[in-house]
DNA sequence: ATGAAAGCGCTAACAT
DNA sequence: ATGTTAGCGCTTTCAT
C-alpha cells in the first residue's frame, strides 16, 4: 500500500498536520521539522493523494475536453496548445474523442460532471437539445472552443468567420476572379457553416458578382468530402476559375481531385482554404488559406477558462474574437 | 452545493447504504425503496462523486497517456483508438503532450502517481535514467504502444520493426532498385531508429548489395526533416534510384523536396514510407508505405493494459508483436 | 432487506 | 509554531 500523510507524520515524529503544512509550502514550520519531514517524504517515496486532496478542497484541477476528432489536424493542434497552456497552470486534462456520437458525449459530459471537473471546453457546435439541457444545468464553467453553439448563454472563443470568409472570397475576387465555386460546411453550424457561407455570398454581391447557385456546395470539412464535392463544381458550364473550400482539409481534397482529373492547381483553377492547419505547407502545391490563430485560440480558451473557474461571478459575458489572417501560399493565382 | 449521497437519502426517507445499493445497482432492495429512490435522485439532479468514490474504492478507472506529438497524425491515431476503447471500457483518460520535454513528461508522471491513475501507456521510447527511475518504482501497470524501451522490465505492443524494414526494402530491391538510399530515425531509439536501420542493411546484404554510406542518413521522423536529408542523398554520385524513409511524414517531406527541385517521385525516384498515417491518401502521389496497424494497435494496448490493471500479479512477460503490411501506392516504381 | 458507523487520505479550523 | 479533530462524499463491514 501507499504511504500515507500519517505514515509520514509518524516516521518524522510530527503530526499530520505539520506535514500538510509542509506538503502546501506553508510558513510557521521550523527549518528542522521541515527538513525531518522532507527526508521522512523521501525514504517513504511518498506521494499526497490527489483525490484525497480534492475531495477536502472541492477543486480537482482537471479540466474535461471534448473534441470532434483528434487525428484532424485542426483539432489536435487546439488541444495541443490547450494541453500546454493548462499544464503551465497546473491543470490536468480529461479528453474525451466524440466522433459524431452524441450518446458519448452525454456519457463523457455525465463524467465530467461526477469527476467534478473545474471546467470544461467544448469544441463543436452541433447541440442537440439533450445535450443543451445538460450543459445548461451543469453549474460547471464551458467555454467553447473555435466554435460556437447558437445559444447566447455560451461564450466562445472565435474568428469572426463571417468577415474571414468575405476577406478570402475577397482575395479571389481581387485576383481577378469572377467565376467563384464554394464549397462550404454544414449549414447546421452557426459559426462554420452559415457565417462562412453568408461571408462568401456578400463579398460576391459587393462586388456585383451573382452568386451561382450550382457552383455552391455544403460537406463536412473533411478531406474527403472536398474531394468529392469539386468534382461536381468542374462540371459545371462555365467552370469556376476558383473555388472557396470552408477547410484547409476540404481544400486539399478538392485539390488532389483536381490533380486526378489531369488539370493543375493554380493554374486551371485557384483553390483556397480555411483553419491554417499544418496541412497548407505539407501538400504540394502549398495551400493559400484564410487562417485561424489555431495556436493562440488554444492558450487563450484555457486562459479565459482559468479565469472563469477563479471568478465564476463575473464570467465573461461577450465572446473572445481573435483575428483572421490571409496567408498566400500557391494554390491561387491571378485569373487573366 | 451539489446535493450528496446524504440529501438524496433524506428525501426519499431511507439510508445512506440504501441509496449507495441502488447507485451501484446491488440487490436486497426492495422495489418501492428502489423507486423512491430513483426519483429522489431525478429530482434532485444527483451525480455520485467520482472522488470520493475513487478514494474509498481504490480505483480512479484514469489511465494516463503520454503521447510526444498530439498533432502527429500517427500519433493521433493511436491515441484515438486508445480513447474509444478506454471508454468502452469505462476508463477516461488523462493526456499530456510532451515535446520531447523530459521535465514536463516527469511532472506528468508525477500527476498521474498523485491521481493514482490505474495505468499507464507511453508512447516514446526515450527513456533518459531519471524518468527510467521514476517509472521502476511506480507500482502502477504500465505499457509501452508503439515503441519498446530497451528495458526488458516493461511489455510493449509493437510490430516486428526489423522485419517490417527488411521486407520494405526488399520491395524496393524486387522493383529492381539497386542504388537505394535510406532516411532513419533517431539510432537511439531501440525500434523506430535501430530495428529499421538494420532490417534495411540486411536486406540489401542477403541480396549482395554493399551498403553505401553516403546515402544512409539519420532524422527525426517529421516531415522536415525528410524534407532536409532527401536533399543530401539526391547530390549523391550515381543517385538514389529509391528510398526508404522510416517514417511517412519523413516520406512526404522527402517527396516535397525530390518535387521542389523539378524531379518527378516516382518517375526520377521512388520512396516508400512507413507506419500507414493519413497522410499517405492525402498528398499526390499516395505513398506507398510499410504499416503499422496503427488502430489495432490502440485497441490492443488498452485491452492488454486493462487486463494488466484486473490481474497485477500475472502481467505479461512478453511484448505483443503485431503485424506489419505492405501497402502499395503510387509513390514507387519499377526501375528499368 | 435495511441501517449505523467506521474509514478512505487529506485539509482546515481551532486550540494550545 | 505545532497538534487535535472534524469533516470532504462515498462504500462497506457489521448489526439488526
Amino acid at each position: 500500500m501507499a504511504p500515507k500523510i500519517k505514515d509520514v507524520a509518524k516516521k518524522a515524529g510530527v503530526s499530520v498536520t505539520t506535514v500538510s503544512r509542509v506538503l502546501n509550502g506553508e510558513k510557521y514550520v521550523k527549518d528542522d521539522l521541515k527538513e525531518r519531514v522532507k527526508s521522512a517524504i523521501d525514504e517513504l517515496g511518498y506521494t499526497p493523494s490527489h483525490i484525497a486532496r480534492s475531495l477536502v478542497r472541492k477543486k480537482t484541477n482537471l479540466i474535461g475536453v471534448i473534441v470532434p476528432d483528434v487525428t484532424s489536424s485542426f483539432y489536435s493542434t487546439i488541444l495541443s496548445n490547450i494541453e500546454q497552456t493548462a499544464s503551465l497552470n497546473d491543470y490536468n486534462l480529461l479528453v474525451c474523442n466524440i466522433i459524431e456520437d452524441t450518446d458519448k458525449e452525454l456519457k463523457y459530459l455525465n463524467v465530467f460532471k461526477e469527476m467534478r471537473v473545474d471546467g470544461i471546453i467544448i469544441m463543436h457546435e452541433k447541440l442537440n437539445d439533450e445535450i443543451r439541457e445538460m450543459i445548461g444545468k451543469l453549474d460547471i464553467p464551458i467555454i467553447f472552443s473555435s466554435v460556437k453553439p447558437p445559444d447566447q448563454q455560451f461564450i466562445s472563443v472565435i474568428i469572426d468567420d463571417y468577415e474571414a470568409a468575405y476577406d478570402a472570397t475577397r482575395y479571389l475576387i481581387g485576383l481577378g476572379h469572377e467565376r467563384i465555386g464554394f464549397i462550404g460546411g454544414d449549414m447546421r453550424d452557426v459559426t462554420s457553416g452559415q457565417n462562412r457561407y453568408i461571408g462568401y455570398c456578400k463579398a460576391l454581391a459587393d462586388n456585383g458578382i451573382p452568386l451561382v447557385e450550382d457552383c455552391v456546395r455544403f460537406g463536412d470539412y473533411k478531406t474527403q468530402s472536398g474531394y468529392t464535392l469539386i468534382q461536381e463544381l468542374l462540371d459545371c458550364e462555365p467552370r469556376p476559375t476558383a473555388v472557396f473550400a470552408v477547410s484547409d482539409d476540404m481544400a486539399v481534397g478538392a485539390m488532389n481531385a483536381v490533380r486526378d482529373r489531369g488539370l493543375a492547381v493554380p493554374d486551371d483553377i485557384s483553390i483556397i482554404g480555411f483553419d491554417g492547419s499544418q496541412l497548407t505547407e505539407l501538400v504540394r502545391p502549398r495551400v493559400t488559406s484564410m487562417e485561424q490563430p489555431i495556436r493562440e485560440m488554444g492558450t487563450v480558451t484555457v486562459n479565459v477558462l482559468i479565469e472563469m473557474i477563479a471568478h465564476p461571478e463575473k464570467a465573461p459575458k461577450q465572446d473572445v474574437i481573435l483575428r483572421h489572417e490571409l496567408v498566400v501560399r500557391d494554390s491561387c493565382r491571378r485569373n487573366e
